[in-house]
DNA sequence: GGAAAACATTTTAGGCTTAAAACAATTTGG
DNA sequence: CCAAATTGTTTTAAGCCTAAAATGTTTTCC
């Protein structure tokens, strides 16, 4: 019978007098739950795209960014939508540059600026792989309705937003 | 008015009665959305943990299942809750023997089997962090009412199901 | 104009991660 | 019993990833 012990707690929260220990097993509970989901989507489209085409999920990532933007992208542009490090983007566009899939120059307005396009094979690869990919998600998703999806993207916009403010707080 | 084409596309669809190429995009937009919470959440306390603690995420992920089995776990049993590859635990279980946080001893019964603990001094960083972690996750979903928070965990919880149905149907 | 700040990228050092092969121990089924 | 299959772990080779320092370039602003 914690009821007392609860009210107390509940008081101290509500009213913000005193700083108790509260309780986040919830919102622990959900971060577990999502990174779960992601793991396991991520695992299986790794998998299938090793399996059928030979290629790594970074690069195919990395693509998917080019493959958006005809007129090509910065470095710096790459790393911040792939939200990965800046070293990170060298090294996988050094590797696509060699298997002929990227293509690099120096920009000429500005000589600090390195532009990557897709080259005709990246991108026939890319569009040949991103057509098989796209069954693999709706097979992935594919007992969730119309309405969860919707649904679930409409929390997962909130979380996105939360998360995003949550840093912003501590990294102004 | 694409009203005409709308109507052969969703006969189709319904009756199956053709192969079309069907319209997955918001499976996809779902799947980046789902994909973007967990890197940003994941980015966030990966850089706290190093900034508090000097520890990486995956050594406070592999203390977190440890702190949950007080009579220890076996390296399959530590990589199948971790969704990662045996190889991996292997190196990780290395490190942190050599910092003294874990223990590790070979099964009894089982000369295979590689029984690993928290030791006293892992335990007790273990706890120190974990107590502030969860704060952080508090934080990262303030924004979410309890509400959000249960509903989030049923679709989460929907979509983790249906992901597993599809692997298992691919690997049976 | 020129020093200082800001920016884009690369390098470095170390750790993480995977898939596949290799190894070792146990279990299974004839 | 014992060969074959299975199970648990490690090794290997390659690539991914990060944070921080270094390098080169441009912008700011006195």
């Amino acid at each position: 019978m914690p009821a007392v012990s609860d009210c107390i707690n509940m008081l101290d929260s509500e009213t913000k007098a005193v700083e108790t220990p509260e309780d986040h097993a919830e919102e622990l509970r959900l971060w577990l739950r999502l990174l779960t989901c992601t793991t396991l989507i991520e695992g299986e489209v790794r998998g299938r795209l090793r399996q059928r085409f030979d290629v790594t999920l970074p690069r195919f990532d990395l693509m998917a960014q080019l493959d958006k933007a005809p007129d090509g992208m910065t470095l710096s542009d790459v790393s911040k939508r792939m939200m990965v490090s800046n070293g990170n983007v060298t090294g996988l566009v050094e590797r696509l540059v060699d298997s002929g899939h990227l293509d690099r120059r120096t920009s000429e307005t500005d000589r600090r600026v390195q532009v990557i396009r897709l080259t005709k094979l990246g991108r026939a690869e890319f569009r040949r792989m991103a057509a098989e990919h796209e069954t693999w998600i709706a097979d992935l998703f594919a007992d969730l309705s119309p309405k969860d999806v919707r649904e679930l993207m409409r929390l997962l916009a909130k979380t996105k937003a939360s998360a995003q403010k949550s840093a912003a707080r501590r990294r102004p």
